[in-house]
DNA sequence: GCCAACGTTGGC
DNA sequence: GCCAACGTTGGC
């Protein structure tokens, strides 16, 4: 069954712009270090699966563009890269310690920010917008999905 | 830069 | 297994 996710990612380390130009419009989502982000991917994400392309950290945080779940999970190879900020000494390529999938990015959409969000009851469970929520991957259900890809991005 | 909230670490 | 200390996230 296909499901929806809303998935984290800085534009100044990867933004909508820098997935769609990227080869094949697929970029390899590294650096997850937060094990339930890490378990969607691993064990829940599937091929196909609805993506929600989110901007944060920045000047205007909200959802950038639409994307999909592009294959199957496999180890983020920057675990092991010991130049890298996401190195982890206790990932080996033997035991590896964080999975990511790929995600193709499908389109840029006018920019939903947090504060719209917020503003409609029927958004009021999204996880991104419990209090203290700051986890980088979370669920979206049908309903949530087909409000925001629907009635937000066409009025939008 | 601030700070609330949360996750992880490590001593005991 | 508890829990204090610390580090990180992320909106503002």
């Amino acid at each position: 069954m296909m499901q929806y996710w809303l998935m984290k990612s800085e534009p100044d380390e990867v933004s909508i712009d820098d997935a769609l130009a990227a080869p094949a419009q697929t970029v390899a989502w590294t650096g997850v270090r937060n094990y339930q982000a890490r378990n969607f991917m691993r064990d829940a994400m599937r091929a196909g699966d609805g993506v929600l392309f989110y901007h944060s950290s920045c000047a205007e945080p909200g959802i950038a563009g639409l994307a999909e779940v592009a294959g199957t999970p496999y180890p983020d190879p920057t675990q092991f890269d010991s130049a890298s900020k996401y190195y982890d000494p206790k990932a080996s390529p033997q035991q590896p310690r964080w999975m990511l999938v790929d995600v193709r990015a499908l389109k840029k959409t006018p920019l939903i920010p947090l504060a719209a969000l917020r503003a409609h009851e029927e958004l009021a469970d999204m996880q991104i917008l419990q209090r203290g929520s700051r986890l980088s991957i979370t669920p979206v259900t049908p309903a949530q999905w087909r409000f925001i890809t629907g009635r937000l991005m066409k009025q939008a």
